[in-house]
DNA sequence: CCTACCGATCGGTAGG
DNA sequence: CCTACCGATCGGTAGG
């Protein structure tokens, strides 16, 4: 399955440049041909790589995944469990994109919008992607629940999908209004939500 | 410059087709072929009307404007400003994703994703909608704390970015996992958040 | 508002 | 892994 370690080699290099492409112009933008010329290289000669344009989006979605986990997940597993590994992951996730790790910002944002009503392999893909770091988020906001550093009652995966809004919808402004201010609102609503939700048993909120 | 009653109503077919397009493909993915053989018309015969793929991009991010209003703006207006008319603007907001007015869900989120990272007109226009119904939303909050409804000290283009995170990731999470509970979460987000806001002295949150 | 066409680019293949 | 090509489709135009 794997070829030898230069093929290998090069194929990073190749999923590099498509998953700096895709998170522009998207997973359809990206074709074969630009992305040939780009790299120095013949149409047919990366074509072979991959073998169908679905494998190449599939193969990109696969890369930036790892780009994903080691820019945002990896280095908030070195926190201990609890409310600042919480933290520190809502951190990793807006210094990813605010750094532009991938030049469009979030390579998940820019092609879930773009897969979400287009039913096939890449959809499910991404849909995967999106429920593997959901989960991660829930459990993690668990961990911090049960260790009482978040109330008792704190309902994880409605606190996941409340953090995650901010995270996107702070990744979304920057990118479409040049709005330097976006992250800064992100970083206010995740501080301000987990305070609110910090074990507190006079809080009713 | 407008036509014919006759030409205007023919453009209005084409474009309301367009947007529904659009919602699910992209403006990118929406081409002057596939929407001429959708409306069995000639290819040359549609582009006439528009003039270049730009200008009918342009024009149905126009149309698309005007189906919002009637959608989620104008019934908020009828409600008296305040609190109410917050939550009625949130809530004609999610069914109007929900109801999928357009087949791939709110066309604004579709579009911002395509072009939030290439420069241009169309990002232009896409951007001043999204400027405009932040604004509003922020404006409606203003109201409603000026009333008294909402706690004096509420930043409220903050809430606005928390609210209209919350409707995006639903319709987001709704399509992309095709997931009925995402408008509930939407929902609850809601509603647990403008609570925590209410003009209350005691409320800490 | 139609038919017929333009050059460019798409994904993909043949042949070496 | 290259050159050269395939049919299909793109945005856009000529001519009527």
């Amino acid at each position: 399955m794997a070829g030898r370690p230069r093929d290998d080699r090069a194929r990073n290099v190749i999923l590099r440049r498509a998953a700096d492409i895709a998170s522009q112009d998207g997973l359809e933008g990206l074709s074969i041909g630009r992305l040939a010329t780009d790299l120095g290289v013949s149409k047919s000669g990366l074509f072979g790589y991959f073998g169908s344009k679905e494998e190449l989006q599939l193969a990109t979605i696969r890369t930036a995944t790892g780009i994903y986990l080691d820019e945002v997940i990896q280095p908030a597993l070195t926190v201990p469990p609890g409310l600042g590994r919480v933290r520190r992951l809502c951190e990793n996730w807006l210094s990813y994109s605010q750094r532009r790790v991938f030049p469009g910002g979030c390579f998940f944002f820019a092609v879930t919008a773009e897969f979400d009503a287009r039913p096939g392999r890449v959809r499910d893909a991404v849909a995967a992607a999106s429920l593997d770091w959901s989960r991660l988020v829930t459990r993690t906001i668990d961990d911090a629940r049960q260790l009482g550093e978040l109330a008792d009652d704190t309902d994880a995966d409605q606190l996941a999908f409340e953090l995650i809004a901010f995270l996107e919808t702070a990744n979304a402004r920057s990118l479409l209004h040049d709005d330097p201010n976006a992250y800064e609102r992100g970083r206010t609503a995740i501080r301000k939500h987990l305070d609110a939700a910090t074990a507190d048993p006079g809080n009713t909120a």
